[in-house]
DNA sequence: CTGAAAGCGCTTACAG
DNA sequence: CTGAAAGCGCTTACAG
């Protein structure tokens, strides 16, 4: 069944000549292997004419290169990650690399599984937003000398480069715009989590309260709840701080989760309490009213997760240093922040 | 640089053995080979001890399977496509394999691109959400005998699997339901193509509206257009039938589109219009007023899609009914479509 | 019960 | 200027 694949030992035979010649001609070296002119033409038009396609798993396996780039995120289906991965896959695409994608769940063990299993089908390179715990796992990748770049989060203690967004800073600025609006007792709600991105989120809001002389008012909740558990802990959370008068949401879901539950109990945005969330998303500044928001850059983000990797398989991952990069982040003030005279 | 890599022949060397008899006891065939319970159990305590594991490219090479589906959705960043890839990877990694995506973001060029592109790496499978135009490149992948289910939309005169949901049957249904809120002139925001999803939809809605003697009011906008031309072409329509006092969108981002226009005309929802939309998304239920939808179960359009490329993987591609398996959605009525008295 | 050998489709030193 | 040959790391008829 099929149509019997047809290879470069076919070609060659047809020409009368070496696999090899064909080989040369086929990845463009046939100038720099001396190949006649007349030869290079004849075959890459066989080539086009018989409609032939190199073997990829062949060369991978010859050359050790796969032309694929493994790309671990939490979860694609999220509403930052989603559209963060199309932007990584257009840029791949142009250099010529297929993504393989993952979502780890925020599991350590499931992140190390497909670690495991990306370099065993021999990836290029990897992109990596990890959960807590992947310290080692990503060093034995580095270790074996591919490239990788994290990305979102930072990992302790691990040499590698790394692109993310100015969380505390722009966290920090956002609660003094909340502050300068007039809020008194900001909450803030994170995960229960030591990822970097959310304690330096955690540290901006501090900065900002400790500023002002306020009361830091936090909610940590667990990665693994879904919805409905988001939205219990925030409300026992909101009845036993009742003076706490805005929130921060220090990522989407948990403000998906959060308007829920001011919906449910009927408070008003941003009369009885005013709303910002880390994490833009294209429904925010619909809502009535329009949701104050984080926005990471994700064309800039993209680029320079690109950029790292690219000099990385160019120079090797050895004996460079290692960068980190930091693209800032915008602060989208819109009514949910704003308090009415 | 990096850890040499251990193979087969290196661990037939340590036990004296044949490099097959390591490959055999390593792919659980020792039993059928019949080689001693004694000698499994050393090499395999000592694969363990030495954390070898195979070369996938090899194997991959050598028996012609990749363990890896390709999937080609529209936009991974979508909030219908992003989750549903999460689900089908959920299912693939369950099922021992690997997922390779794609965007076409409705270029057919680009969508046969990738599919070229798949096939020469060997994928063992392909679930396509197929642009217009697609039908010679899926016909060609399929006379190699390779499994492919469609997804989302149908693929005109090609004899292959597809899983969808019931476009025309629901679209209807949530029509009808805006006529019995008494909107009396329904106008129907859709994309300019063939796309059989689409056209269902389409149908639908014609279907309730000429059982009710109304008008047809349709406005097709281009899917190339960004979203500041999708809010101009509705604007205008608006304008243009000023009579038209209810919305349906035929996918999500015409709907955000839609919404951001009816906002910046000041028109309020439900009085001055009802607003329906085909696709879930997790915040249109947290506005004021909550949006009515037509939600496609995930779960069970992954799982379909994968029993019915698991079942062909088994069986091949030959010689077998196709099938056509639908899925139905659910109206989720909300005030957006709710005529105060 | 086990092993030698060919083959998957390429690439690339090496030799002339 | 070009080709023969070894090798990438596996699998699997085949032979004994």
């Amino acid at each position: 069944m099929g149509v019997k694949k047809i290879s470069i030992y076919d070609i060659a035979k047809h020409f009368q000549i070496a696999k090899s010649t064909v080989s040369f001609i086929i990845n463009g070296k046939a100038e720099e292997r001396r190949i006649s002119k007349e030869l290079e033409k004849r075959v890459l038009g066989y080539v086009e004419e018989i409609g032939f396609k190199p073997h990829y798993l062949a060369r991978s396996l010859a050359t050790g290169k796969s032309n694929s780039i493994g790309l671990i995120v939490e979860n694609i289906g999220d509403s930052f990650f989603g559209p963060i991965a199309l932007k990584i896959e257009e840029r791949a695409k142009s250099m010529g690399y297929r993504v393989v994608y993952s979502s780890t769940l925020g599991n350590t063990q499931e992140a190390i599984d497909i670690l495991k299993l990306f370099r065993e089908t021999q990836v290029d390179g990897y992109i990596i937003v990890p959960p807590v715990g992947m310290e080692e796992a990503v060093e034995e990748v580095m270790r074996e000398g591919k490239p990788v770049v994290v990305f979102d989060r930072m990992l302790d203690g691990v040499q590698v480069d790394y692109i993310g967004t100015n969380n505390q800073e722009i966290t920090y600025a956002a609660c003094m715009h909340l502050v300068e609006e007039g809020f008194k007792n900001i909450g803030f709600v994170t995960l229960d989590s030591s990822q970097s991105q959310m304690v330096e989120r955690l540290n901006g809001y501090k900065q900002a309260i400790d500023q002002n002389n306020g009361n830091e008012v936090v909610l940590s909740v667990n990665y693994c709840s879904n919805r409905s558990d988001y939205k219990n802990e925030i409300k026992q959370f909101l009845q036993e701080h009742q003076q706490v008068d805005a929130l921060f949401f220090a990522t989407n879901y948990l403000c998906v989760a959060g308007l829920e539950t001011l919906r449910d109990l009927q408070k008003h945005i941003p009369e009885d309490i005013g709303v910002a969330v880390f994490d833009e998303n294209d429904l925010f500044r619909l809502f009535d009213p329009a949701i104050t928001t984080i926005e990471q850059p994700l064309e800039d983000l993209s680029k320079a997760i690109f950029q790292t990797l690219q000099k990385r398989i160019l120079r090797g991952s050895n004996r460079v240093v290692y960068t980190k990069k930091i693209i800032p982040s915008r602060l989208i003030v819109r009514q949910s922040t704003i308090r009415r005279k």
